[in-house]
DNA sequence: TCAATAGGTAACCTATTAGTTACCTATGAA
DNA sequence: TTCATAGGTAACTAATAGGTTACCTATTGA
């Protein structure tokens, strides 16, 4: 999960994952493209979202090849959304604690 | 987006998010119970989570009093499903287009 | 009033992150 | 076959994160 959070805490990062998102198989040359760092940058930027499971790669000839991996993503929604929804239920007792008057 | 991200990127953080969301307005003190480290490491994850906005707190007396705020949970929750329907459109936009035999 | 309590600041240390350059390996096409 | 291309590895540097101790300030209750 801090993998997962860690690697989602960059902006270029997050490009990364939309521009893979958006041309499926695409190769690390590609990505290179959209950013005004070194290769080496942008290949570690890789390296930390293959590690969250967020990227996927085959080696196809020389190229590697890069595919978007929805799961984490599906992960964090679903645990986003009960852990949501047990700050709001957290939230209500509270309010109904206070509304009950009882004391803090 | 960056700053929320990293601050919940940490165990620790994202475990004081539950102790304040559990107990609303209870003390730096209070939270500090929960943990080996020094009070000073525990209050630079407070501060980390305050600029993230995921904590507010108010001064009374000669104690801070520390809430939980949803706000920024919404904010990525609303985020979030947006980006998740994105990527999802993206996914099927590329299976349609493996379908209907489209080069790559 | 004065000591205990709650919190804040400063200075420092160490590990991690994000970048660099230099160099190496393997594939594919002329 | 040989050279340009795609990618990988190593070693280094600078900045940031996360922790520490020491010390300071302000409130509160006996």
């Amino acid at each position: 999960m801090d993998k997962l959070f860690q690697a989602l805490a960059s902006a270029p990062r997050r490009e990364i994952l939309d521009i893979v998102r958006d041309a499926p198989g695409c190769s690390v040359t590609h990505v290179c493209r959209y950013f005004d760092v070194s290769r080496i940058a942008v290949m570690k930027h890789l390296a930390v979202l293959e590690e969250a499971r967020l990227l996927v790669s085959e080696k196809q000839g020389r190229t590697r090849r890069l595919y978007f991996n929805a799961t984490p993503i599906q992960m964090i929604y679903e645990r986003w959304t009960t852990e949501f929804s047990a700050m709001w239920a957290g939230r209500l007792t509270e309010f109904k604690r206070r509304v009950e008057g009882d004391k803090t």
